[in-house]
DNA sequence: ATGGACCTTCCAGTGCGGGGGAAGGTCAAG
DNA sequence: CTTGACCTTCCCCCGCACTGGAAGGTCCAT
């Protein structure tokens, strides 16, 4: 199949797709005769497992660390529970940082909701911020 | 007093002050004869009001807003607020998010921590993901 | 044989907030 | 007088995951 079709199959574009195998997460595509990519139906599950990479958060890069494991003939299991044990750590973090600005935004903006302007000094710009 | 000084005053570097300028968030400073930007004390709040919209998560883009209001002899209260609001809901969308993407995560990483690598097929590539 | 949909490569840009480093000028201390 | 720290402008670079577009080749139906 070409790459056009491919990529409506997994949902995505021929454009995405070029540069995944660029980035090496896809391996280079078979060429027909003329120079079109030529894909066997089963690379869509690949692209799949891409996106269940994104969904998890993972980048690119991580995803490719896996891939390449299994391309390895290992078994990435190991190293994908990892991933996402740093990945879940680092969602809590980005979760307890965005509480915690809620929070001091949330107190900022009923500051300001009440504002008295002729009490803000031109100096500081704006002081409910 | 020089550049230098004046972002170790306020807690940043020359680079990101000339930055700052180069963007409108701060005016064009004085220059000495020799052309060295000449800064008087008090440019330092300035910088303090753009750090703390920074840390209520505005882009420099919204916060040169603000100073464009207040340096046009107007005040940005009623702005500010606004701007609060809108960051408001997109911490809060933002946070929503983070919680089912843990929730995800944390149950992929639970399936992961009890490996059966037999069972997974190579052409999914891991089926804990 | 012609038109349009598809494909190829390559280069450049997006948004955000700066950072790196070159090439040269200036200032104060020793 | 020299040295070293600072300043100036300039342009390019970072990550991230694409996206846009130009210039040209191919495939298929009409």
């Amino acid at each position: 199949m070409r790459i056009g079709e491919l990529a409506e199959a997994a949902g995505t574009t021929a454009k995405t797709l070029r540069f995944y195998e660029e980035q090496g997460l896809l391996p280079a595509a078979e060429r027909t005769a003329s120079g079109y990519r030529d894909y066997a139906p089963e690379a869509a599950t690949r692209i799949d497992f891409i996106h269940r990479g994104q969904a998890a958060g993972l980048t690119l890069a991580q995803i490719k660390q896996i891939l390449d494991i299994r391309d390895g003939g290992e078994i990435p299991c190991g190293h994908v529970r990892d991933l996402l044990d740093v990945r879940l750590k680092d969602i809590e973090r980005q979760i307890s940082d965005l509480v915690s600005l809620r929070d001091n935004v949330a107190a900022l903006r009923d500051a300001a909701a009440e504002p008295e302007p002729e009490t803000c000094n031109a100096d500081e710009v704006c002081r409910y911020l």
